[in-house]
DNA sequence: TTGTAGGCGTTATCAC
DNA sequence: GTGATAACGCCTACAA
């Protein structure tokens, strides 16, 4: 076993300093070119590599950004995921990953754990139960210590801090606009039962649509469903009771779960009712027939949080002024087979 | 703005010395009541939290555990991520997640920037590359440096370390053998196209079935897909011109893009050939029929291998003689629509 | 009961 | 050109 050596090991070694040491790794020309050689020679046979707690605690930077999410096994955020760690790696950052599970005090748990110089900034996403409770106070501590932090997808108005979101309310509207414009009459929409911020402004997108072209809102063609159902009664109620010819789904596997009960009472996709979801994800490329749905483009929404936030780190003494901003990304609608084309 | 505070600076504002801070809050009886109500009263109020990162640098521990895996967007290793997740919080640990992203030099390079300090353990499972190029010096060093390792899934025996996989070879033979007694004789196999172990323990699995019930081994009834694929004229080929009557995949977004192409090609599920998928996941419980397919139960993997790394890094000093075990996980059959019952 | 000193591994400043 | 020293924040054996 070769344990990692340090500056202090090869200092004994080499009956020099450590500070003699130090600085012939790091090049330096106060140390004479032989010494140097040596010196280097033998940290590269053993393989020597600055410890990075040490240096973490020395610089006051650990370079590690920590990312707190509701829930892993969920594509949208897994994206999210991806593209955070993917351009913290470019710049030279590790990604710490807790998930809160969507509930508030595992999320408040995790936070305290890492703020305390585990990390240099936060990105997340707010749990259900957090955006229920609206509870943010340990977000604003964590701010006021100065901690950079970033908010997306699931944000609040409460918390003043960096931002990034999709245009929700919008892609909803021109999902039910189009819709509309293929002759639908009796569109449906099929959301969260807990208040969420995102399902929230997709209804709020939906009912607009809907009166912008006067149509008339039934509330019935309403569906909430709990934030994790198992249990189809309640949708296949739904489905076996109401007539529409198309219907609006905020995620996808509400979308695919409800095309299969449309599918079981005899209606054929997207003939008889059109389907469209939001996240455009593996399920909706791979359902049958394959679902039209709104992309949040999840890994770019990864990439602007890391990027907003790394900026920050990295600025912190230069902008004393705090200047904070919304990014508004723009989702796309793919279209898919569950609409006419 | 109220930047965290320090043992130095409650030692200075109370004008006691910084030991005695210390030990008050760890309510050590060496200091007088008084005093230490004094300085707790004082220390709550400003919230303090012993910096981690100095508590890291004094116990040569970080409490943090390095997680590598090839994709984070995917199922499988997105549960198996919860599992850790979920066991490393129990323990008071954090997970630092870095993606491979299947390439070899990302593996070596995040493994390299995390073995300096940052983390006290390693989970992981080898990129596709890495397999190909049968190179894990960077695993054995790593290893050699005395920090423990846990592979999972993707595994191989060329590193002798603690490892949890589940038993592709039994899983894929039981998979089989139900089709065979479900009187299906022309079973085909998809698989993929590079080298991965697991892929082809199944393989082999799928071989061993045949021979043993006297079914001859049609080569052309083993379809070799590209690992990311997008075009589909291969396989539209494949279910085309091939006659057969079961299909076992090796994960589930092969089956169900199978599945479309055979309900394309004008053949019922499961009545004209039933399918069988790898990976239980989200996608097998919403296809249409419903996937039949072996669970991996990810999750317990994930807890499984937390837990061996776990106490391995707390017995390091305990156990000198290195004991590594392999432990193999069950995996079951869901059955579903795709499947006659 | 309280304080001093040394150390974890590194870097930077300053002295020799 | 080299080395001693202090500092980052914390803990603890030992001294007072």
């Amino acid at each position: 076993m070769k344990k990692k050596i340090t500056l202090k090991q090869i200092a004994r070694e080499l009956d020099v300093s450590i500070s003699t040491v130090s600085k012939s790794l790091k090049n330096s020309d106060e140390i004479s070119v032989e010494t140097k050689e040596r010196i280097k020679a033998f940290a590269k046979f053993y393989n020597y590599k600055p410890n990075n707690i040490a240096l973490s605690l020395k610089n006051k930077r650990t370079k590690n950004i920590g990312v707190i999410i509701p829930d892993i096994v969920h594509h949208f955020f897994t994206t999210v995921f991806r593209g955070i760690e993917q351009y913290a790696d470019t710049k030279g950052y590790n990604v710490i990953a807790c998930v809160s599970d969507e509930s508030f005090d595992k999320e408040v748990i995790n936070m305290e754990m890492l703020a305390n110089g585990s990390i240099d900034g936060f990105i997340m996403a707010l749990s259900a139960e957090t955006q229920l409770k609206n509870d943010y106070h340990h977000i604003k501590e964590v701010i006021d210590q100065g901690m950079p932090l970033v908010l997306f997808d699931r944000v609040t108005d409460d918390v003043i801090c960096d931002k990034v979101v999709i245009n929700d309310f919008e892609a909803a509207y021109m999902a039910v606009e189009k819709l509309i414009k293929d002759g639908r009459k009796n569109i449906a929409l099929v959301t969260t039962e807990t208040y969420l911020n995102v399902s929230e402004k997709r209804a709020q997108g939906y009912y607009r649509a809907l009166k912008d072209y006067n149509l008339p809102l039934d509330k019935n063609l309403v569906l909430r469903l709990p934030f994790q159902y198992e249990d189809e009664s309640i949708s296949e109620n739904f489905f076996r009771t109401q007539k529409m010819d198309a219907v609006l789904c905020v995620n996808e596997i509400f979308a695919v779960r409800c095309m299969r009960l449309a599918q079981k009472n005899g209606l054929s996709i997207p003939e008889d009712v059109a389907f469209i979801g939001f996240t455009d994800g593996i399920l909706s490329r791979l359902a049958n027939p394959a679902l039209t749905s709104v992309a949040q483009h999840g890994e770019k929404m990864g990439a602007v949080a890391a990027k907003m936030l790394i900026d920050k780190i990295e600025n912190e003494n230069l902008v004393e002024e705090e200047i904070f901003r919304t990014e508004v990304l723009e989702s796309t609608l793919i279209e898919r087979e569950t609409t006419n084309n």
